[in-house]
DNA sequence: TAGCCTGAAACTGTATCCAATTTACGGAGC
DNA sequence: GCTCCGTAAATTGGATACAGTTTCAGGCTA
């Protein structure tokens, strides 16, 4: 049953590698909310023993994207909307501070290595991975503020909240405001414009909310229809 | 070798009572920063396999509080000066914010609750187990802002910057002022005073950060001067 | 002394076994 | 027919033994 998935290989142990190859899984939507992750039908068709796959579906409960319970087993998180506003809010305080700090210290490599992020988001549609390029680009925006620690956590915040955005974010045609939002951004922070970058900033961010809540709404109207 | 160690029982997996376990031996500083995890020492000392033990560590991992390299082990983390400014930095951002929604929210029994830790952080002394009592009357103080998610990302930033401030803490006679900043902050609070209550908060993280980063550099100094 | 070699220690991963628990299934009783 | 209950299969949780790698210290040699 060996499937030979592509764990790449390297200076990084097993666990670390299956951890990423579920992470992948989980935030494109492969390894959908609720699914249960059965230990040794995962093993084998990963082709690795049970120790280093627990270890890695340990690490990933405690970033919030499995929920394990005893003896029950483990299966991929559910977000309630109210959890994923909580998240909405962390993103909405941090990222605003991060790149008003970020603005006057950038140096112009450090913006084109953000726009850099962008040409290639623009030239590949994205489509597979626009997750791992939006945070990388927001990432990159952030760097110059120094702050590497919240930068970390937010990583993590944002793959909690990836999984819905990707879901629903081809099906409003919200690619085309999220790039325009991200040139601006860019834009503001070239002129070193602290006060309208985090301005869209915000905005973008509440944007991104907002037709998240509204898809999950319209999402939670349609059972009931079928329903009645 | 079996110490015996209290790992509470109950119907909670042996990986999370090993967790919990490890995790408060970090923070009191029972293993310290750098201290090698040792497997097998560690398991028989707690009377257990690898295998739990391993899983506990991996989520410990991606909690921060421990650091492993591929075939060399695990290390409880060190964090740099600039690591802990940086969680400071994040607390000021994200707990102001949780203190000023809070507080119009809370009830009287929120408050209540908030003081009975305070209470029991006067009348014990608290020396043992200061960092915690401290963490839960802060949650306890924005657990009315609703957002859940943020605390618990919270407590983690929390704990990786308890074990530093602990170490310090008796030392500069700061529980007086520590106490002292909490009594002020549930006095507004209860008087649903946001901008008094959130300026005592946001000083009184200042403080512990300073306090902490004068600390440190105190300490630095002392090892230069054994060599010269 | 510098550099290399070697062996013990430790980590990483596999395989296997057993215990505890959940879950599904099927029959007894109403 | 429906519910309840007991049993067996499936699954997770955990222990143990073992093999392969890597690191690292200490000794040997040039």
């Amino acid at each position: 049953m060996k499937k030979d998935v592509p764990l790449k290989p390297g200076r990084t142990s097993l666990t670390e590698q299956i951890t990423t190859e579920l992470r992948r899984r989980i935030l494109n939507g492969q390894l959908a909310e609720g699914t249960m992750l059965r230990q040794e039908r995962l093993a084998s068709e990963l082709g690795v023993s049970r120790i280093p796959l627990r270890e890695a579906i340990r690490h990933l409960e405690a970033e919030g994207l499995v929920t394990s319970e005893l003896h029950k087993g483990t299966v991929v998180s559910s977000l309630s909307p109210r959890e994923l506003e909580d998240l909405f809010g962390i993103r909405m305080q941090l990222e605003t501070w991060l790149f008003e700090a970020a603005i006057p210290r950038a140096t112009d490599a450090d913006l084109d290595r953000a726009e850099a992020l962008i040409d290639e988001a623009s030239r590949t549609g994205a489509v597979d991975n626009w997750g791992d390029l939006n945070w990388r680009f927001h990432e990159a925006l952030y760097l110059p503020s120094g702050n590497r620690v919240a930068l970390k956590l937010l990583r993590s915040v944002h793959d909690n909240a990836a999984r819905y955005v990707n879901l629903q974010l081809f099906v409003m045609r919200d690619v085309e405001s999220e790039l325009s939002d991200h040139h601006a951004m860019l834009a503001y922070a070239r002129l070193r414009d602290v006060e309208r970058g985090v301005d869209v900033l915000r905005r973008h961010i509440a944007r991104v909310s907002r037709n998240l809540s509204a898809s999950l709404a319209a999402a939670a109207e349609k059972p009931l229809k079928d329903i009645a």
